[in-house]
DNA sequence: AGCAATCTGTAGCAGCCGCTACAAGCAGGC
DNA sequence: GCCTGCTTGTAGCGGCTGCTACAGATTGCT
């Protein structure tokens, strides 16, 4: 029979999955310790004894959050390089509005919103996860293409307007904007 | 001589300035009610009177913000209709990226985050001001321009992306990624 | 075995949160 | 005056916040 549950050793290491699971289901505004805790089967003790603060628990999961990020760009987006610009975009549009992302896209407002107010480690994380949809982008530039660096991070800025249009409900707008581009088809 | 400080009749209407001025200052995030009536110079207890309920006073506050960025846009933008994409463009960034467009910048963010996490009253608010943008845009696209609508759209999905690259430290790629429109010059 | 260092549970602190009960102040109508 | 209804101040509720003091358990080393 299954005895009591283990009480396997907790690490930051092990402990951080649990997190991001918590605040991409909660989000990170309402993350205090006592929930968070309860998320990763410990006490806000026990997280303050391993992390030390919650300000330094909460730039740790940034980072880790930061580093599943591009994994998961990886294993979404493929080594295939696209033949067109075109469809470059609508690999990486097709990719943040699955269903899949919608609790990353979510929070990643929120990590917009504190880098944008100066928290501690909010701006380190949002640029390294834009800087690696960056290097996706410019390392998959179509063979031949005129302006890699240029069109990757003209499409970039397309991309990230589309996604913040669609985030206020301008889908629409966003769709006909793409359009009005020539860089996405009806 | 200066009597003691009158007391003049309080409503929603005057109370939302100031508690306007408090969360562009100190965010939306941490506005608790003690902090906003006294930036307002009353009681949480005279907030809650009313306006109700502390999440119906944040809609009424975000109503009221959508309602001041349409007035700022068309105070700052004015009514004059731009030669070109390029400098619609320009006038816009330039507008945004101001210092007096900082503290509003920052709440932006945060609009944007409730809005993506479905919090009440922030959809609305963000739509309104999305909406109040592009209709400038729109209204004012240059003389014979081939599309008015669908370029009103493309311009606003590249200023959103240049705005959200620009809050996470990566100006230098959004500046790049406008080179690379062909719609800035360096 | 015995010791020391590393972990973890219990309990609680002071402080803030949104909100409310209660009563006093105030105005205008009669 | 006196009553009525709108506005305001005082005080406090229960609940949550991050954090900590203290004691006990567990572990590895010798």
């Amino acid at each position: 029979m299954a005895g009591p549950a283990k009480k396997p050793r907790m690490s930051r290491e092990t402990l951080l999955p649990a997190l991001a699971r918590h605040v991409l289901a909660h989000g990170l505004g309402q993350a205090s310790l006592r929930p968070l805790a309860q998320a990763a089967g410990t006490s806000d003790r026990m997280l303050l004894y391993h992390f030390g603060t919650k300000e330094a628990l909460l730039a740790e999961l940034l980072a880790h959050l930061a580093r599943s990020y591009s994994q998961a760009l990886d294993a979404a987006l493929g080594p295939v390089r696209p033949a067109t610009r075109r469809e470059a975009l609508a690999r990486i549009l097709i990719h943040a509005r699955s269903e899949a992302m919608q609790p990353f896209m979510a929070l990643w407002w929120e990590i917009v919103a504190g880098s944008a107010r100066g928290e501690t480690g909010f701006a380190p994380a949002a640029r390294a996860m834009i800087g690696e949809l960056l290097g996706w982008l410019e390392s998959r530039m179509p063979e031949g293409d005129p302006d890699p660096a240029g069109g990757a991070r003209y499409l970039l800025t397309l991309i990230e307007g589309t996604l913040m249009l669609a985030a206020v409900g301008h889908e629409d707008t966003a769709r006909q904007g793409l359009l009005a581009s020539g860089l996405a088809s009806a």
